[in-house]
DNA sequence: ATAATATGACTGACTGTTCAGTCATATGAC
DNA sequence: GTCATATGACTGAACAGTCAGTCATATTAT
């Protein structure tokens, strides 16, 4: 029987790794990225990879998944509860700024779940990460609803259209956040509020 | 000096070639493809494959120009000239869901020009990908400053924000349709409809 | 306190396999 | 017969995964 102590400096070491799988993974995508890199960049021995990973592709999903988990916790942190639906729209578009405009890596990673089904062999982990990506989409499902009861968001149009739209707007603006990295600078603030205007009034006259 | 016939033929097994590699390709990734499974798939040798490319990166960037080409110039005959400028993008919107609803293989090696900067090491080809990438952007900028002076969009929003969110709103809706691809069937026109109401209207009440 | 023993985390050389790219040879057109 | 085109066996490098051995630390004995 393992002392605590010990399963929680195992751990440890686990996100340790994951930072490194992280770094590496984001940089070179997944076939390019030779574990050696990774054990080199967490400062370990391939070997003591398989100690804590059943494979590459295990490590890639946990990763992923880490990954996953932490934006998911943050956004929980950075939103206020008991906010008007329409306002959480809002801060989870400026959540996903100030996010992704920090953790460069984030956002190679994500691009790379996108890929990931052709990666795995559509593994059971592939589905937990759709799970996941599905999860947020219904929380905006959800809020989009109660707007509309709100009296803020439209009843003519289907929430599924509504939600689809709004979550292609904000990829788009992290999109060309990275594509034009260093032009000006990116202010999260501003650009939400543009999202939201262009979002709610449209760009008709 | 060959003859024309010659230089046309070689030209015709290149196109059969890059069919074949954009199939492959698109179903496995770029880099678990093995060129074997190419040269099968196109019914020919390996060798030969490096009669018509220089080497596998050669042939995957040859590939996805063919696509870019293929699209733009189907793009420029499905879009009639002297349009209004709104409407002129409703067209676009409506192709690209066409297009791809029609071509599965094409947005999965439209996803592979995303991660692409993780493949290559920044040819110059990538950059010739990106070129075609921000023609088409350039187009949609052009269309909005034009619609604006015609009245049909407000005048307050920066351009390349509209363009951001319009290319956004569209590469969602073709996203969600191959997520949910078979749930019911994809009308592009309604699509369509819905995307440009959404986009110029706005979801507000 | 010290020595003897046990543990298991860690290492990195090694193995088998995969695969991009080559080249000697074959086929066929004219 | 000559040249252009095509073939597929071959090579060497890269790399995922293994495992016998090391060593720092913990445990126990004296």
């Amino acid at each position: 029987m393992p002392r605590t102590e010990d399963v929680e400096r195992k751990e440890q070491k686990r996100r340790l790794i994951m930072q490194a799988a992280l770094k590496v993974f984001s940089k070179n995508g997944y076939s390019p990225t030779a574990l050696d890199e990774i054990a080199q960049e967490a400062g370990i021995a391939k070997g003591t990879l398989y100690l804590y990973f059943k494979d590459k592709e295990d490590l890639i999903s946990s990763t992923l998944m880490y990954v996953l988990d932490d934006l998911k916790y943050r956004m929980i942190e950075a939103i206020p509860e008991n906010l008007p639906a329409v306002d959480t729209l809002e801060r989870i578009a400026l959540f996903m700024f100030q996010y992704f405009a920090e953790k460069n890596e984030f956002y190679n990673i994500y691009l790379t779940i996108l890929n990931y089904n052709l990666v795995s062999n559509y593994t059971s982990l592939f589905e937990r990460m759709i799970a996941r990506k599905k999860e947020l989409f219904d929380f905006e499902c959800q809020l989009v609803e109660e707007a509309k009861k709100q009296g803020h968001i439209r009843e003519d149009m289907a929430t599924m259209d509504i939600v689809m739209a709004f979550d292609g707007i904000v990829m788009n603006v992290i999109d060309q956040m990275f594509f034009h990295k260093g032009d000006d600078a990116f202010d999260p603030q501003k650009k939400t509020e543009m999202v939201m205007q262009l979002f709610l009034e449209g760009v008709g006259v």
